[in-house]
DNA sequence: AATGAATGAGTCTTCATTCAT
DNA sequence: CATGAATGAAGACTCATTCAT
């Protein structure tokens, strides 16, 4: 610890060029992996100069983490936003399903995860910060939009979020499994239906309200 | 002198050296990761020099395949060793649940999940060979035997595999997922059987024989 | 609009702005070594933007330089602010070398002599500087004190100059240079004292009047 | 501490090649001091890749830590390779003097001294290298031969060690301060002959024998 | 068959310096 | 006069891979 140390002031977090970068590190990183996308490439991409992203980001971990923070809002973002006008369980299920499903499957959506994970170990904070925002957001906005339908009467609940985190598994299938290890075609939509309907099949024969 | 000694084919696929590199391999690949891993420290490790890995193996990736097909069938191999005396589908799922999810959650498993999908994008071979060795043979066991049970009139099943991979999905709750990110500690005995218990009933009332 | 104000010449050399920039420049100089220190933490800790250095200063040495020339007067001023009631060559030459000895081992000293070391082979001028200032001057100084002594009848010396430089090296033992190359403590009062009375007691067995 | 590591195995001490890359780190080293020399251009005076220094050293600080281990010895080795015709105490302190003076002001001692003072900070361990092999050890030595002149009753000496360091400090002058600086040039034999002169007559007026 | 030795290509990161404002 | 922002160039170090032996 010396005494001269000062924080190094990383200028405007919201400037142009922070998503410029962040732009470029995107099709870099997804297109190459994280290990495999080099700084080079991503000052080339970003249409900056190498030591410009330092200037933004500390490391190139933490400009990968930026890049997942940044985009994590856009993926769970429109995932709840239901129809006022479905007042229907059954409905409700199918619709949040298919979107769930239908970003899942998404190439980009595979890569990123796969990226995710593959840093997870030595970078924790990235993991934590993508599954923060994913899986653990999306499992409490779901408990919540359930705990609402409980309280009509429409579904007994013993535990919200563990009946959320059980209607995602319930839709899932192998399909995402499946594309997280190269296996298997993106699902249609109507495949993509099929292992819904299923989920929600089996979530309402589990949770629906009996008699 | 044969005719084909010619060709640099590979030393015997079965040598004892060919066993002790893997071995060397396994070390370090769960201890760093594929990419964490150099090929320097998987020699030393082996007690053989790098360049005779080369003879064995034509490069990192190769090795980590062959490693992940060495170690595939260890893992699902006893998921399915059922007590034949076990005459109850809730008892025979509890029972495969939990060796399901134990397995899953073992810290070398978790981490080979990571390191597949982490090279699997670049070497699809690795993933396929992985996932044909894992869940989906695992899921090919666990339908061959819910269409026993069905045929004792104890399951309604439309589709055995679908089945199968439900079971499995529903007990993970956020679990696995969750270790996948590095977020969350190994879960103890008591909640894998939470959630293998989550599980089955969620299973029981969506495929139990009504009446 | 005066005709000179053309030239870019550097702003008031005066300035206290200028003197901000040394001060912070001291400070991480001194902590870091002129190779560690970056000029952006010198901005930081002069509280300016790095641009601003450039308009007081061409350049990393030259501002070295000039903290070097700032300093430099600083340190050997008071070695000779010697009390004019001491009338005994024994005590003179205790005193001044005590002094000039104290001062030789402060660390931050210590770490000026490395830096300008390290500076003065690509940067000849600024070892030219500090040479100039310290020994060079300090020898000329001791010489003058020397001279009236041996004018009063108490030395017998033949070079002034030579031995100044005699008695300075004489207190030296080893102490100086085991701080340079970071070898041994910085000497007590006591083990200076003691360097000096050996170094005194040779001076004078070598320059003292003999009756 | 990972379970896998083994000590990386550096390559024959001795080898030729090993001798190949100091002798280009010393021409690079010497040529554009510590800083300013690249592990390429060392590589290319040395007609080796890169990547094979790493082989034998595992940092830019070992090789030069190793350089100047090599090359300590080559230095101090004939100074004390003393005529034992010589029984004359002045003629040796003469003899000795000449020979210490005349390397310390060779340019590639002094670059030596330069460099090892610059990275001293830095790398403590260079500067002790340094110092035990070179000062240290020196002062040992002439410590040995002057004490066995003062068991034969040709000098009083109270304290061997600082005597030693009294003598060679006596014979420096400024020359070598000078130098360091980068001020004044090579002294010539005849000038270096004075200031051994100056030494010998100092230290046998301090420490010689009163009859 | 086995290896000791060597390497070319590439990695992330840093820094002194300069404009446009 | 002051600066925020940007950069070209360079640096230490690593690694998968290959020969000659």
């Amino acid at each position: 610890m010396s005494m001269t140390d000062t924080a190094p002031a990383r200028p405007d977090a919201e400037s142009a060029k922070r998503r410029d970068i962040i732009d470029g590190a995107r099709r870099v990183f997804f297109d190459k992996g994280f290990d495999g996308a080099s700084m080079d490439e991503v000052a080339r991409a970003a249409g900056v100069s190498k030591a410009t992203i330092y200037v933004y980001f500390g490391s190139k971990e933490e400009l990968f983490e930026a890049l997942v923070q940044n985009d994590r809002a856009r993926s769970a973002e429109h995932l709840f936003e239901v129809d006022p006008s479905i007042d229907n369980v059954e409905a409700l299920l199918r619709r949040i399903g298919v979107s769930f499903m239908t970003m899942m499957v998404q190439p980009d959506h595979i890569k990123l995860i796969r990226m995710v994970i593959a840093v997870a170990e030595k970078f924790p904070r990235v993991g934590r910060t993508f599954f923060d925002a994913g899986p653990c957001h999306g499992g409490q906005r779901l408990a919540e939009l359930l705990r609402r339908q409980a309280d009509l009467g429409r579904l007994e609940l013993d535990d919200d979020l563990a009946a959320a985190y059980m209607f995602f598994n319930m839709c899932q299938s192998n399909a995402v499994k499946g594309l997280l290890f190269g296996v298997g075609e993106q699902p249609s939509a109507a495949q993509i239906e099929e292992h819904v309907d299923r989920g929600v099949r089996a979530f309402l024969a589990t949770y629906g309200a009996r008699s």
